[in-house]
DNA sequence: ATAGGCGCCTGCTGGC
DNA sequence: TGCCAGCAGGCGCCTA
C-alpha cells in the first residue's frame, strides 16, 4: 500500500515526534510473528537508545539510533507507523510498540495483513547491504535521463512492470505507476523498449511530478493508510485514473479502462494512452 | 538470465 | 440476510 509519498509523509510526521526521544520500553503486542522477523534480540538493543534521525529510502523507513544502529521498516500493503498517546487504546494488529521517554507517547507498528517487516541493523554498512540485497534502485527524483533510457531499453517488459520494479527506480507502486503513465500519455502494456525518447523523458518527468504532488497532499488513503500522526492522505481525491474504471477521463471524457497488466490491476484512458501506434508528437 | 506467476495475510465488497 | 469468491497500496521465491 504505502508507496513513496505515503512513506515520506510518515517520515516527516514521525521526525519531530521521535528525534531526541529515548526508547523506554519495547513491547511485542501481538503473538504473531512478522513475515520478516526482527533480527536478533531487540529489547536490550533498543531500550535506552535515543533516536537521532528518521528517514526514507524508496518505500523503506529507517530510524537511526544514537549508537549508530537502525530500525528498518517496510510497511508492505497495510503497515502503519504512528506515534500515539500511550493512554489511547491500541488497535488490533498492533505488533510492536516502543514506549518513549516522555512518558506520554509511544511508537506503534500496526499491520493487519503482515506483509510488512521490521528489522534491526547494527550500522550504516548493514543498512546499505540490506538495501543492496533487496535490489533497491535510485530515488526517483533527479534520475539521470541517460540512466533512465538505458533502464527502459534494457528489458522487454511492459512499461508498467518496469515502473513497479524497485531496482529500476525506488518508490513507485501501483497507484503512482498508473497516474504517471496517464500524465505521460503512455499505455501501461506497451513494451518499455517501444517508447520514443520523447516518451521516455515525459515519463521520467511524470513520475517525479506525480510523486511530488502526492507528497504535497500527504499521500493517498484508499483504506488503511495513515500518516505518522494518524492523519489520512488527500491525494486519492486527485486520481485521474487509479480506481476510476468506467468513469470519465479528466482530460478527454472517454471511459477509463480497468485491466490487468503484468499481474496488477491497471487503469488508463484508452483515448489518451493508445496501445498501438506510437504517438511522436 | 529474465519474466511471469504464485503465495504470503486479513478484511472488505459485490454478486448471488 | 448470508455466504463466498474476488480483490487490495508489496515483494520474494520458484519455475519455465
Amino acid at each position: 500500500m504505502p508507496e513513496l509519498p505515503e512513506v515520506e509523509t510518515v517520515v516527516r510526521d514521525l521526525r519531530p515526534m521521535l528525534v531526541g526521544r529515548r526508547i523506554a520500553r519495547v513491547l511485542r503486542t501481538s503473538k504473531v510473528s512478522l513475515r520478516t522477523p526482527w533480527r536478533g534480540a531487540w529489547g536490550p538493543r533498543l531500550v535506552g537508545r535515543a533516536v537521532t534521525e528518521v528517514s526514507r529510502r524508496g518505500k523503506w523507513l529507517s530510524v537511526r539510533l544514537d549508537d549508530g544502529s537502525y530500525l528498518l521498516a517496510h510497511l508492505g500493503m497495510t503497515g502503519q507507523m504512528v506515534v500515539a498517546p500511550a493512554s489511547e487504546p491500541r488497535q488490533t494488529h498492533t505488533h510492536f510498540v516502543l514506549s518513549l521517554n516522555d512518558g506520554a507517547t509511544e511508537l506503534r507498528f500496526r499491520d493487519p495483513r503482515r506483509f510488512g517487516s521490521l528489522e534491526w541493523l547494527a550500522d550504516e554498512a548493514a543498512l546499505r547491504a540490506r538495501f543492496e540485497e533487496s535490489g533497491l534502485g535510485p530515488e526517483p527524483f533527479g534520475v539521470r535521463p541517460s540512466y533512465w533510457r538505458e533502464a527502459l531499453l534494457g528489458t522487454s517488459r511492459a512499461i508498467k512492470a518496469v515502473l513497479l520494479d524497485q531496482s529500476v527506480v525506488a518508490g513507485v507502486g501501483n497507484i503512482y505507476a498508473d497516474e504517471a503513465l496517464f500524465r505521460a500519455r503512455i499505455h501501461p502494456a506497451r513494451r518499455s523498449t517501444a517508447l520514443s525518447p520523447r516518451e521516455m523523458e515525459a515519463l521520467r518527468r511524470a513520475v517525479e511530478a506525480v510523486l511530488t504532488d502526492a507528497i504535497s497532499r500527504r499521500g493517498s488513503t484508499i483504506r488503511d493508510y495513515i500518516g505518522g500522526s494518524g492523519l489520512r492522505g488527500g491525494y486519492q481525491d486527485e486520481f485521474a485514473v487509479y480506481g476510476r474504471g468506467g468513469l470519465p477521463c479528466p482530460r478527454c471524457g472517454a471511459a477509463i479502462i480497468s485491466a490487468r497488466v503484468g499481474g496488477r490491476s491497471s487503469h488508463f484512458c484508452p483515448a489518451c494512452q493508445p496501445e498501438g501506434a506510437v504517438r511522436t508528437g
